[in-house]
DNA sequence: AAGTCGGGGCG
DNA sequence: CGCCCAGACTT
Protein backbone atom coordinates (compact mmCIF):
# COMPACT_ATOMS: atom_id res chain seq x y z
CA UNK A 1 0.00 0.00 0.00
CA UNK A 2 1.09 3.01 -0.82
CA UNK A 3 2.15 6.19 1.85
CA UNK A 4 -0.94 7.95 1.82
CA UNK A 5 -3.13 4.83 1.80
CA UNK A 6 -1.92 3.61 5.15
CA UNK A 7 -2.02 6.78 6.67
CA UNK A 8 -5.82 7.26 5.26
CA UNK A 9 -5.99 3.40 6.81
CA UNK A 10 -4.42 4.21 10.33
CA UNK A 11 -7.04 7.51 10.29
CA UNK A 12 -10.27 5.77 9.73
CA UNK A 13 -9.01 3.63 12.88
CA UNK A 14 -7.92 5.50 15.03
CA UNK A 15 -9.23 9.29 14.46
CA UNK A 16 -10.24 11.11 17.50
CA UNK A 17 -14.02 12.42 17.79
CA UNK A 18 -13.00 16.41 17.75
CA UNK A 19 -15.80 19.15 17.08
CA UNK A 20 -15.17 20.47 14.40
CA UNK A 21 -15.36 17.25 12.15
CA UNK A 22 -19.05 17.31 12.26
CA UNK A 23 -19.19 20.33 9.57
CA UNK A 24 -17.62 21.64 6.34
CA UNK A 25 -19.42 25.26 6.69
CA UNK A 26 -15.62 26.75 5.83
CA UNK A 27 -16.74 29.62 8.52
CA UNK A 28 -16.46 26.61 11.44
CA UNK A 29 -13.47 25.35 9.92
CA UNK A 30 -11.88 28.46 9.37
CA UNK A 31 -12.75 29.34 13.14
CA UNK A 32 -11.21 25.90 14.21
CA UNK A 33 -7.79 26.30 12.17
CA UNK A 34 -7.09 30.24 13.47
CA UNK A 35 -7.31 28.72 17.03
CA UNK A 36 -5.19 25.25 16.67
CA UNK A 37 -2.19 27.42 15.01
CA UNK A 38 0.33 26.75 17.56
CA UNK A 39 -2.16 25.56 19.27
CA UNK A 40 -2.54 22.19 21.16
CA UNK A 41 -6.20 20.15 20.63
CA UNK A 42 -6.90 20.21 24.41
CA UNK A 43 -6.07 23.55 24.67
CA UNK A 44 -7.85 25.27 21.60
CA UNK A 45 -11.14 22.96 21.86
CA UNK A 46 -12.95 24.74 24.51
CA UNK A 47 -12.25 27.99 22.78
CA UNK A 48 -13.34 26.71 19.35
CA UNK A 49 -17.21 25.51 21.64
CA UNK A 50 -17.53 28.76 23.18
CA UNK A 51 -16.61 31.03 19.75
CA UNK A 52 -18.88 28.81 17.44
CA UNK A 53 -21.84 29.30 20.65
CA UNK A 54 -21.10 33.51 20.63
CA UNK A 55 -20.67 34.10 16.71
CA UNK A 56 -22.54 31.06 14.92
CA UNK A 57 -22.61 32.78 11.55
CA UNK A 58 -19.30 34.92 10.62
CA UNK A 59 -21.83 37.96 10.18
CA UNK A 60 -22.12 37.29 13.97
CA UNK A 61 -18.27 37.33 14.79
CA UNK A 62 -18.34 40.79 12.39
CA UNK A 63 -20.62 42.45 14.04
CA UNK A 64 -19.12 42.17 17.55
CA UNK A 65 -16.39 44.53 19.47
CA UNK A 66 -12.74 43.88 18.99
CA UNK A 67 -13.07 44.02 22.73
CA UNK A 68 -15.49 40.67 23.29
CA UNK A 69 -13.55 38.91 20.76
CA UNK A 70 -10.15 39.50 22.76
CA UNK A 71 -11.83 38.80 25.66
CA UNK A 72 -13.58 35.50 24.47
CA UNK A 73 -9.68 34.92 22.93
CA UNK A 74 -7.82 35.42 26.45
CA UNK A 75 -5.44 32.74 27.55
CA UNK A 76 -5.35 31.62 24.34
CA UNK A 77 -2.23 34.02 23.10
CA UNK A 78 -0.48 35.01 19.97
CA UNK A 79 -3.70 37.87 20.00
CA UNK A 80 -2.96 38.69 16.83
CA UNK A 81 -4.61 35.80 15.68
CA UNK A 82 -7.72 37.53 17.40
CA UNK A 83 -7.35 40.69 15.81
CA UNK A 84 -7.07 38.81 12.37
CA UNK A 85 -9.82 36.96 12.93
CA UNK A 86 -12.11 39.72 13.47
CA UNK A 87 -10.45 41.38 10.49
CA UNK A 88 -11.22 38.96 8.53
CA UNK A 89 -14.82 38.62 9.54
CA UNK A 90 -14.87 41.95 8.39
CA UNK A 91 -13.09 41.37 4.80
CA UNK A 92 -16.21 38.39 4.26
CA UNK A 93 -18.87 40.24 4.58
CA UNK A 94 -17.55 43.23 2.87
CA UNK A 95 -15.32 42.90 0.11
CA UNK A 96 -16.79 39.19 -0.36
CA UNK A 97 -20.13 40.12 0.40
CA UNK A 98 -21.13 37.50 3.54
CA UNK A 99 -20.18 34.86 1.27
CA UNK A 100 -17.13 33.04 3.11
CA UNK A 101 -13.87 32.62 -0.06
CA UNK A 102 -14.49 29.50 -1.65
CA UNK A 103 -10.82 28.61 -2.98
CA UNK A 104 -6.95 28.60 -1.60
CA UNK A 105 -6.34 32.31 -3.50
CA UNK A 106 -9.19 33.93 -1.96
CA UNK A 107 -8.68 32.45 1.36
CA UNK A 108 -5.24 33.06 0.86
CA UNK A 109 -6.38 37.17 0.89
CA UNK A 110 -7.51 36.96 4.39
CA UNK A 111 -6.09 38.53 7.58
CA UNK A 112 -4.32 35.96 9.14
CA UNK A 113 -5.08 33.02 6.65
CA UNK A 114 -1.35 31.76 5.14
CA UNK A 115 -0.50 28.70 3.21
CA UNK A 116 -1.11 26.43 5.81
CA UNK A 117 -4.84 27.81 6.94
CA UNK A 118 -5.87 28.26 3.14
CA UNK A 119 -5.15 24.63 2.24
CA UNK A 120 -6.68 23.53 5.14
CA UNK A 121 -9.76 25.33 4.68
CA UNK A 122 -10.00 24.89 1.09
CA UNK A 123 -9.37 20.78 1.14
CA UNK A 124 -11.81 20.21 3.91
CA UNK A 125 -14.57 22.58 2.42
CA UNK A 126 -14.31 22.40 -1.09
CA UNK A 127 -12.02 19.20 -1.90
CA UNK A 128 -9.26 21.32 -3.46
CA UNK A 129 -5.66 19.13 -3.23
CA UNK A 130 -3.72 21.23 -1.40
CA UNK A 131 -1.45 19.41 0.70
CA UNK A 132 -0.93 20.86 4.59
CA UNK A 133 2.11 20.88 6.50
CA UNK A 134 1.93 22.04 9.57
CA UNK A 135 4.47 21.04 12.73
CA UNK A 136 3.05 16.91 12.49
CA UNK A 137 3.49 17.04 8.52
CA UNK A 138 6.76 18.04 8.88
CA UNK A 139 7.79 15.48 11.46
CA UNK A 140 6.19 12.43 10.23
CA UNK A 141 7.72 13.56 6.40
CA UNK A 142 11.13 14.23 7.46
CA UNK A 143 10.92 11.19 9.67
CA UNK A 144 9.59 8.83 7.00
CA UNK A 145 11.73 10.15 4.11
CA UNK A 146 14.74 10.66 6.13
CA UNK A 147 14.76 14.07 5.23
CA UNK A 148 17.32 16.30 7.42
CA UNK A 149 16.71 19.66 5.76
CA UNK A 150 15.90 22.14 8.74
CA UNK A 151 12.08 22.88 8.67
CA UNK A 152 12.40 26.15 9.41
CA UNK A 153 14.75 27.04 6.27
CA UNK A 154 13.98 28.85 3.40
CA UNK A 155 14.54 25.65 1.45
CA UNK A 156 13.33 23.21 4.17
CA UNK A 157 10.09 25.08 3.91
CA UNK A 158 9.85 24.85 0.15
CA UNK A 159 11.39 21.38 -0.01
CA UNK A 160 8.60 19.64 2.33
CA UNK A 161 5.73 21.41 1.05
CA UNK A 162 6.34 20.46 -2.51
CA UNK A 163 7.28 16.31 -0.85
CA UNK A 164 3.93 16.84 0.63
CA UNK A 165 1.75 17.85 -2.31
CA UNK A 166 3.71 14.75 -3.83
CA UNK A 167 2.69 11.54 -1.67
CA UNK A 168 -0.75 13.23 -0.72
CA UNK A 169 -3.95 11.77 -2.41
CA UNK A 170 -5.43 14.29 -3.97
CA UNK A 171 -8.85 12.04 -4.14
CA UNK A 172 -9.36 12.11 -0.71
CA UNK A 173 -7.97 15.00 0.18
CA UNK A 174 -10.29 16.46 3.38
CA UNK A 175 -9.48 13.05 5.28
CA UNK A 176 -5.62 12.85 4.32
CA UNK A 177 -4.79 16.06 5.27
CA UNK A 178 -6.55 15.65 8.65
CA UNK A 179 -4.95 12.22 8.79
CA UNK A 180 -1.75 13.12 8.36
CA UNK A 181 -1.97 15.49 11.46
CA UNK A 182 -3.38 13.28 13.55
CA UNK A 183 -0.95 10.06 12.78
CA UNK A 184 1.87 13.20 13.65
CA UNK A 185 -0.43 14.17 16.81
CA UNK A 186 -0.86 10.60 18.01
CA UNK A 187 1.75 7.88 16.29
CA UNK A 188 4.52 9.79 15.30
CA UNK A 189 4.83 12.49 18.08
CA UNK A 190 7.86 14.11 18.93
CA UNK A 191 9.28 12.07 21.82
CA UNK A 192 8.17 8.95 22.31
CA UNK A 193 6.35 8.04 18.92
CA UNK A 194 4.83 4.39 18.89
CA UNK A 195 7.13 2.91 16.50
CA UNK A 196 6.72 -0.37 17.47
CA UNK A 197 3.09 -0.63 16.54
CA UNK A 198 3.19 1.75 13.50
CA UNK A 199 1.79 1.06 9.61
CA UNK A 200 4.68 2.35 8.16
CA UNK A 201 7.30 0.25 10.65
CA UNK A 202 8.70 -1.16 7.42
CA UNK A 203 9.79 1.51 5.36
CA UNK A 204 10.32 4.20 7.33
CA UNK A 205 13.42 5.59 7.05
CA UNK A 206 14.77 7.96 10.49
CA UNK A 207 13.82 4.23 12.17
CA UNK A 208 15.80 2.68 9.83
CA UNK A 209 18.67 4.94 10.65
CA UNK A 210 17.59 4.95 13.95
CA UNK A 211 17.44 8.49 13.79
CA UNK A 212 13.13 9.03 15.10
CA UNK A 213 14.82 10.95 17.83
CA UNK A 214 17.07 13.32 15.55
CA UNK A 215 14.53 14.08 13.03
CA UNK A 216 12.66 16.54 12.32
CA UNK A 217 16.02 19.22 12.02
CA UNK A 218 15.17 22.36 13.35
CA UNK A 219 17.29 25.56 13.65
CA UNK A 220 18.62 27.05 16.50
CA UNK A 221 16.42 28.61 19.18
CA UNK A 222 16.18 32.31 19.92
CA UNK A 223 17.39 33.77 22.93
CA UNK A 224 15.14 34.82 25.75
CA UNK A 225 15.71 38.56 26.80
CA UNK A 226 14.38 39.79 30.47
CA UNK A 227 11.80 42.58 31.42
CA UNK A 228 11.09 44.16 34.50
CA UNK A 229 7.45 45.11 34.73
CA UNK A 230 6.28 47.22 37.80
CA UNK A 231 2.69 47.12 37.66
CA UNK A 232 1.19 49.82 39.96
CA UNK A 233 -2.34 49.26 41.13
CA UNK A 234 -4.45 52.14 41.91
CA UNK A 235 -7.05 51.89 45.07
CA UNK A 236 -9.61 54.70 45.37
CA UNK A 237 -12.01 54.44 48.22
CA UNK A 238 -15.12 57.27 47.51
CA UNK A 239 -17.38 58.20 50.26
CA UNK A 240 -19.59 55.45 50.02
CA UNK A 241 -16.57 53.21 50.30
CA UNK A 242 -16.98 52.05 46.60
CA UNK A 243 -13.87 51.23 45.07
CA UNK A 244 -12.13 52.29 41.69
CA UNK A 245 -8.89 51.50 39.87
CA UNK A 246 -7.82 51.60 36.23
CA UNK A 247 -7.02 49.69 33.45
CA UNK A 248 -5.60 50.91 30.16
CA UNK A 249 -4.95 49.48 26.95
CA UNK A 250 -1.67 48.26 25.42
CA UNK A 251 -0.62 49.83 22.10
CA UNK A 252 2.01 49.97 19.86
CA UNK A 253 4.18 47.00 18.51
CA UNK A 254 5.01 44.30 21.13
CA UNK A 255 2.94 41.88 23.03
CA UNK A 256 -0.73 42.18 24.40
CA UNK A 257 -1.19 44.85 21.75
CA UNK A 258 -5.04 45.84 22.51
CA UNK A 259 -5.28 44.14 25.75
CA UNK A 260 -5.74 45.56 29.36
CA UNK A 261 -3.31 46.35 31.83
CA UNK A 262 -2.65 48.36 35.23
CA UNK A 263 -0.46 51.34 34.89
CA UNK A 264 2.82 49.84 34.11
CA UNK A 265 6.70 51.07 34.78
CA UNK A 266 8.73 49.22 32.76
CA UNK A 267 12.36 49.34 33.83
CA UNK A 268 15.66 47.70 33.25
CA UNK A 269 16.53 46.21 36.75
CA UNK A 270 14.09 45.19 39.28
CA UNK A 271 13.03 48.32 41.56
CA UNK A 272 12.76 49.02 44.96
CA UNK A 273 10.12 50.47 46.91
CA UNK A 274 11.56 54.21 46.28
CA UNK A 275 12.08 53.91 43.25
CA UNK A 276 8.53 53.38 42.60
CA UNK A 277 7.27 55.90 44.66
CA UNK A 278 9.54 58.49 42.18
CA UNK A 279 7.83 56.83 39.19
CA UNK A 280 4.60 57.04 40.52
CA UNK A 281 4.22 61.03 40.52
CA UNK A 282 3.98 60.91 36.99
CA UNK A 283 1.86 58.16 36.49
CA UNK A 284 -0.82 59.79 38.51
CA UNK A 285 0.07 62.99 38.09
CA UNK A 286 -2.01 65.40 40.64
CA UNK A 287 -3.55 62.38 42.48
CA UNK A 288 -2.42 62.18 46.45
CA UNK A 289 -0.64 59.02 46.92
CA UNK A 290 -1.47 58.01 50.63
CA UNK A 291 0.61 54.78 50.34
CA UNK A 292 2.60 52.10 48.34
CA UNK A 293 3.18 48.68 49.53
CA UNK A 294 4.29 45.33 47.36
CA UNK A 295 2.04 42.84 46.75
CA UNK A 296 4.51 39.94 45.89
CA UNK A 297 7.11 39.66 48.10
CA UNK A 298 9.16 37.75 45.44
CA UNK A 299 8.98 38.49 41.62
CA UNK A 300 6.55 36.36 39.59
CA UNK A 301 8.47 35.42 36.87
CA UNK A 302 5.79 35.03 33.58
CA UNK A 303 7.52 33.64 30.87
CA UNK A 304 6.82 33.66 27.23
CA UNK A 305 8.42 31.77 24.30
CA UNK A 306 11.65 35.06 24.14
CA UNK A 307 10.52 37.44 27.14
CA UNK A 308 10.87 36.40 30.72
CA UNK A 309 9.03 39.01 32.65
CA UNK A 310 10.16 39.67 36.54
CA UNK A 311 6.79 41.41 37.58
CA UNK A 312 5.83 43.18 40.80
CA UNK A 313 2.53 44.37 41.43
CA UNK A 314 2.78 47.69 43.58
CA UNK A 315 -0.84 48.69 45.57
CA UNK A 316 -1.29 52.66 45.49
CA UNK A 317 -3.48 54.15 48.18
CA UNK A 318 -4.91 56.92 46.41
CA UNK A 319 -6.77 59.79 48.09
CA UNK A 320 -8.04 62.05 46.28
CA UNK A 321 -10.29 61.29 42.56
CA UNK A 322 -8.67 59.37 39.82
CA UNK A 323 -9.39 60.17 36.26
CA UNK A 324 -10.10 57.25 33.78
CA UNK A 325 -11.03 54.86 37.06
CA UNK A 326 -13.50 51.93 36.71
CA UNK A 327 -15.03 50.24 39.64
CA UNK A 328 -13.01 47.02 40.55
CA UNK A 329 -16.22 44.97 40.27
CA UNK A 330 -15.74 45.95 36.05
CA UNK A 331 -11.82 44.47 36.07
CA UNK A 332 -12.96 40.98 35.38
CA UNK A 333 -14.88 42.82 31.82
CA UNK A 334 -11.65 43.35 30.34
CA UNK A 335 -9.69 41.46 28.05
CA UNK A 336 -5.98 41.13 29.74
CA UNK A 337 -2.94 38.90 29.76
CA UNK A 338 -2.79 35.98 31.82
CA UNK A 339 -0.27 37.59 34.42
CA UNK A 340 -3.07 40.47 34.79
CA UNK A 341 -5.66 37.60 35.41
CA UNK A 342 -3.95 35.44 37.38
CA UNK A 343 -3.40 38.51 39.66
CA UNK A 344 -6.70 39.82 39.43
CA UNK A 345 -7.97 36.35 40.52
CA UNK A 346 -6.11 36.15 43.70
CA UNK A 347 -5.88 39.82 44.73
CA UNK A 348 -8.74 40.96 47.00
CA UNK A 349 -9.84 44.32 46.09
C1' DA B 1 16.57 35.25 6.48
C1' DA B 2 15.71 36.32 11.05
C1' DG B 3 12.59 38.10 14.70
C1' DT B 4 8.31 38.50 16.94
C1' DC B 5 4.15 36.94 18.88
C1' DG B 6 1.53 33.36 24.39
C1' DG B 7 0.47 30.06 27.05
C1' DG B 8 0.49 25.41 28.51
C1' DG B 9 1.87 20.51 28.80
C1' DC B 10 5.18 16.95 28.84
C1' DG B 11 9.43 14.25 29.56
C1' DC C 1 14.37 23.32 32.08
C1' DG C 2 13.88 22.82 26.95
C1' DC C 3 10.91 21.58 23.41
C1' DC C 4 6.71 21.69 20.87
C1' DC C 5 2.01 22.76 19.60
C1' DA C 6 -3.45 21.97 12.90
C1' DG C 7 1.69 29.33 11.74
C1' DA C 8 1.49 34.17 10.14
C1' DC C 9 3.40 38.45 9.81
C1' DT C 10 6.96 42.07 10.12
C1' DT C 11 11.48 43.74 9.63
Amino acid sequence: MSFSGKILDWYHKNKRVLPWRKTTDPYKIWLSEIILQQTRVAQGTPYYLRFVETFPTVGDLANAKEEQVLKLWQGLGYYSRARNLHAAAKMVMGEYKGKFPDNYKKLLTLKGVGDYTASAISSICFNEPHAVVDGNVYRVLSRYYGIDIPINSTEGIKYFKSLAQKVMDPENIRDYNQAIMEFGAMQCSPKKPLCLLCPLNESCVALEKGLVDQLPVKLKKTKVSSRYFNYLIPIYKDAKNNKFTILQQRKGKGIWQNLWEFPLIESKASLELNDVIAGSNAVFDGAVVKDIHIYNDMDIVHKLSHQHLHTKFWIVDIEADLSNKIPVEKVTEFPVPVLIADFIKAFKF
